[in-house]
DNA sequence: ATGCATGAGTG
DNA sequence: ACTCATGCATA
């Protein structure tokens, strides 16, 4: 049942099989309120009065018709609706912040009322990278069954790139990842290729369980900016595809490649943009509260005006953020060998 | 290069 | 509802 992400049957099918996502009767994208309205002065720096600055500026915000309201996107924005609620903090669950915040919901009002009861104190948010490598061997153990995954396939015929070995050693060494994307992308370019290219070709290798992949994927890796796990599992891929194309270029030339994953090319997406102001008043939560309840990513979506997916989904990307590479304590400097 | 988003899988 | 891998759209 688990899924190969890497299959071609995600990013594929992303690209033209999902008609229903984008709705025809998507909200024309009149010019959010972007940064536009981050126009005057506001708060040069922000230390103790953030929460309260930034609610205020909220809350001038949302005194805007509420014609700009970012909402309707996609007219029929697809309601997360819970499926159930319990907590899923056994994956990463050893980050183990056991939010000491109280069962009751007020935090969000106290945050705005006071910004003193915003001590870091019971949170571990920003700290909780620290494990990627220390803790690596009870953390990936565990990732490492990770149904997203490219590594386990439970059926899946293993090819020597996409198969090699579990977790070990030398493949978690964050300077061998490193030094490998560093050298992927001098090799990629001095073949002349670019990183939308090296995301197609890979539909070409064959490689069980193994499609293409977009340029950002690829961007991403060459980065450092995908998560230690996800960099581990592409780096044998990548390093197949790269040694295909050297051998292939000594041969003769490249071969050109056609269609891309853009099929129909119907409704586009319109991606939405959290104003400035906006976006600070969801720093000022998240510093306090990497994890908010259901109902105060509600409260929050509310007073700044934003939908509460999008609150949901920023508070998502930006816990994903914290653990990519490059900056995670794991590239960081804590190897040290 | 990166921000916002989707969807699968999971608990 | 979350995590994780990944992508479209865009700066």
């Amino acid at each position: 049942m688990k899924q190969q992400t890497l299959m071609g049957l995600s990013p594929i099918s992303n690209g033209g099989n999902i008609p229903g996502r984008y709705s025809p009767a998507y909200r024309p994208p009149e010019r959010m309120r972007c940064m536009t309205s981050s126009s005057g002065n506001f708060f040069g720096g922000f230390d103790d009065g953030i929460l309260a600055r930034a609610e205020a500026l909220a809350a001038v915000d949302i005194s805007k018709p509420t014609s700009m309201k970012p909402e309707g996107l996609y007219g029929h924005t697809p309601e997360f609706t819970g499926h159930n609620m319990h907590m899923s903090r056994s994956n990463m669950g050893m980050h183990g912040h056991p939010s000491s915040y109280g069962p009751s919901d007020s935090m969000l009002d106290q945050l705005t009322g006071s910004p003193t009861s915003m001590s870091l104190g019971p949170v571990t948010s920003m700290s909780d990278h620290h494990n990627q490598i220390s803790h690596h061997h009870q953390m990936y153990n565990n990732m490492y069954n990770h149904p997203n995954s490219i590594n386990n396939h439970p059926g899946f015929p293993p090819h020597p790139a996409a198969m090699h070995h579990p977790v070990h050693d030398t493949d978690c060494d964050p300077r061998e990842l490193e030094a490998f994307a560093e050298r992927f992308k001098q090799r990629r370019i001095k073949l002349g290729v670019t990183q939308a290219d090296v995301g197609n070709a890979l539909a070409n290798l064959k490689i069980p369980g193994v499609g293409s992949l977009s340029q950002s994927t690829i961007c991403r890796f060459e980065s450092l900016t995908l998560s230690h796990n996800n960099m581990i599992a592409l780096k044998p891929i990548l390093q197949t595809w790269l040694e295909d194309a050297e051998k292939e270029a000594r041969d003769r030339k490249m071969e050109g490649e056609a269609s891309m994953m853009g099929g129909p090319l119907d409704k586009k997406r319109k991606r939405t943009s959290i104003a400035a102001p906006e976006k600070r008043s969801l720093e000022a939560y998240f510093a306090v509260q990497p994890r908010p309840s259901g109902e105060k990513i509600a409260q929050i979506a509310e007073k700044l005006e934003l939908k509460k997916n999008v609150v949901r989904v920023w508070f998502c990307n930006q816990r994903q953020k914290q653990k990519r590479m490059k900056f995670s304590a794991t590239t960081a400097g804590m190897v040290h060998h």
